[in-house]
DNA sequence: ATAAATGCAAATAGTTTGCATGCCC
DNA sequence: GGGCATGCAAACTATTTGCATTTAT
């Protein structure tokens, strides 16, 4: 599953390390998306020497390769996930729990807005932010 | 016309201060969004004593209060504007330029997502990222 | 008067960088 | 072997917090 991964970097003169792969498998089992620190965390528990620099080093790298997404889900942080998942966030801005939102719901906007800006767009980006069900009770 | 401002905080319990008021007209000033480091070095040429910490707190604090809106505009970080806009941000991802994109044409798609997953979506905070024609010509 | 807001300084969080060492191909 | 990648430490940027002082109401 992650064999296509490594031939593609090696075609391109890059090399599979433990650490990119652990990287990767973390984020696969995940299946969705986690932060720089989480990510840092659960790789050291299978490589212990694993430090903070190098998975920011590494996150970035495989985010350039199009390997892994990037995506803001507020705090004004960066969040990371594997790559082919076609979907966006839908972020509560109070407590922060989050919605997936269906690919194909925004795809008829994407190619409107493309068409009347120009602009290509990175449709895995896009994330939505608003009040979820239950802080909206709390709310009142 | 920022006196409703002033108004609106006096009622619960709040008070306008100079460093309120100055962040306030700058932003009006600007009629775009800025960084709280670019407001932060444009209040202090009207209040020379402004710190970055009085910034950030009178930011997050105008937010709170309805007067401002905060918006990602990539890099990770949060942007400033006044609120009432109606308008959402198109970014080019590689350049930074950025677009304006008109509220009527998100607001039938926030209907629908309110609609299917209950959140009360608050539409000033979308950013859409993308490649901008200009960046689209360099990338060939 | 009194509670809210500011200024200052220090602390914290997140991220980046330089450089010597290690390791994939 | 050669160069890419890592680890470590330190630097840097953005943001937050504690506390004494000031100030709007």
């Amino acid at each position: 599953m992650m064999d296509t991964d490594i031939e593609q970097l090696r075609q391109r003169g890059f090399r599979m390390t433990p650490q990119r792969l652990a990287i990767l498998r973390v984020l696969h089992q995940a299946g969705c998306h986690l932060s720089p620190l989480e990510i840092c965390h659960q790789v050291q528990e299978i490589l212990p020497g694993m430090t903070e620099a190098t998975v920011y080093r590494t996150l970035s790298f495989l985010t350039e390769q199009g390997l892994l997404l990037a995506a803001h889900i507020g705090g004004g942080q960066l969040v990371y996930e594997i790559t082919g998942h076609d979907h966006h966030h839908l972020i509560c801005r109070r407590c922060g729990s989050s919605q997936q939102i269906e690919h194909t719901l925004l795809r008829t906007l994407y190619q409107q807005f493309q068409e009347s800006t120009g602009y290509q767009i990175d449709g895995m980006h896009v994330t939505f932010f608003g009040l979820c069900p239950e802080c909206q009770k709390n709310n009142k």
